[in-house]
DNA sequence: GTCGACCTGATTGTTGACAATATGCTTGAC
DNA sequence: GTCAAGCATATTGTCAACAATCAGGTCGAC
């Protein structure tokens, strides 16, 4: 049975997804080497599968494809972790504004919903709801002001951050300072005020780049 | 001699960077199917450059790759290309406003040269030259800025955006309408005053979407 | 005359073997 | 003891043949 290797496009999708979810969960650290037959055989997958996941997954910023050298977990210094969320305060502020705009009441009601769980979640201590809220949150900001292009951005853009945003939510009082923001970017967008759901999403972000200046950065290096 | 073909690494790039200059010239246009074996002879390349080449093009979003349909170049339609713009709007509206903040005395010369040859080339009537120095100018404010993560993203964005970058710039009076909204750019990113400048970025793309907006919407369909 | 099944050619997907290259170790000289 | 050269091994890169699939056309039945 462990000979049945999934192979071709499954396997491409298989290989793909099981290093991001390697590098959420902390299983694959920034620096390290991927070698493309240990991955063959962790995944059950054909080099070539492995191979071209390795492509998309370099082509998403994640990791580092050096020509006869192999690859590795691409390696987000906290300055360029500042960059990157310097961006996404600029495309969710695009989001918030438009949404503010164009959302329909049941994107208003869906909003409200997800507040008052975020509420709830910060008042019993429940970090994985919470930042599970938070990227729905996200998510359905981009969706209410129909930008598709800005929405693939971001995802981008997450994407590359996964292992700071989680040295963040690790901070204690990070979660009870962020909620007021989340908040009152549902109110701006909610009461159909573009530019205070604007600057909302702006002011959150900007939040999140005073703490990532406030990082030691000795993260830059290896793993 | 037709006998040496381009392999490998060098094949990749050689039809990667051939794919990107037909579509700039207008050789491929959207919606055009692009098969493997013909590109591999165009070029001289084997049909692994050619596979990979197009996996790299689908990664930009300028090819659409179908599972076992092959490749065509991806269509872009008003719409999509409208909300590219407004993404373009919010990171370059960014990128302007640290350039105000941490240009250095040779960033702002230099801007200022742009400018003024950019006066010319319009009196000029020389359109080739204006849509450089436009190239330049925008390359010149990111890098001001230290936004090398939003480069790289409006990059992409803009390499997505040739066909009606391409349209716009026949329509008369163009140039005669964003010169000053470029001059207005360079002015306020010289003096240092970075609200100004994200302001005028804004304003600037702000226009180009007035004018995609009144691009007749027949151009979404195949090609 | 129209519809559907089948067949054929064109095109993409997959594989495994082989080639090229880098890395780290061993050996020997100084 | 240290350094350099050479060798062995691990790893990535390339290719060409083969397999799977799709599109379009042809033929036959109704």
């Amino acid at each position: 049975m462990a000979e049945n290797r999934v192979t071709g496009q499954a396997g491409r999708n298989v290989v793909g997804t099981g290093i991001r979810q390697a590098l959420r969960s902390g299983d694959m650290v920034p620096g390290q080497r991927l070698i493309e037959q240990e991955l063959s055989d962790t995944f059950h997958a054909t080099r070539s599968s492995v191979r071209e996941a390795l492509q998309d997954l370099a082509a998403e910023g994640l990791v580092e494809l050096i020509p006869r050298r192999g690859a590795r977990i691409r390696v987000v210094s906290v300055d360029e972790a500042i960059q990157i969320t310097e961006c996404r305060a600029a495309l969710e502020g695009l989001c918030a504004r438009r949404a503010a705009e164009l959302a329909t009441p049941a994107h208003r009601d869906t909003l409200i919903g997800i507040g008052t769980r975020m509420r709830q979640a910060v008042a019993d201590g429940d970090l994985d709801t919470y930042s599970a809220l938070n990227r729905r949150l996200h998510d359905l900001i981009a969706e209410a002001g129909g930008q598709k292009v800005a929405q693939s951005l971001l995802d981008r853009l997450n994407g590359q951050m996964v292992r700071h945003q989680f040295r963040l939510a690790l901070r204690p009082g990070r979660p009870a300072q962020s909620l007021p923001q989340h908040l009152a970017m549902i109110e701006a967008i909610t009461a159909g005020d573009p530019d205070a759901a604007e600057t909302a999403a702006r002011d959150h972000l900007d939040s999140v780049i005073r703490e990532l200046r406030a990082t030691p950065d000795r993260d830059n290096g290896e793993g």
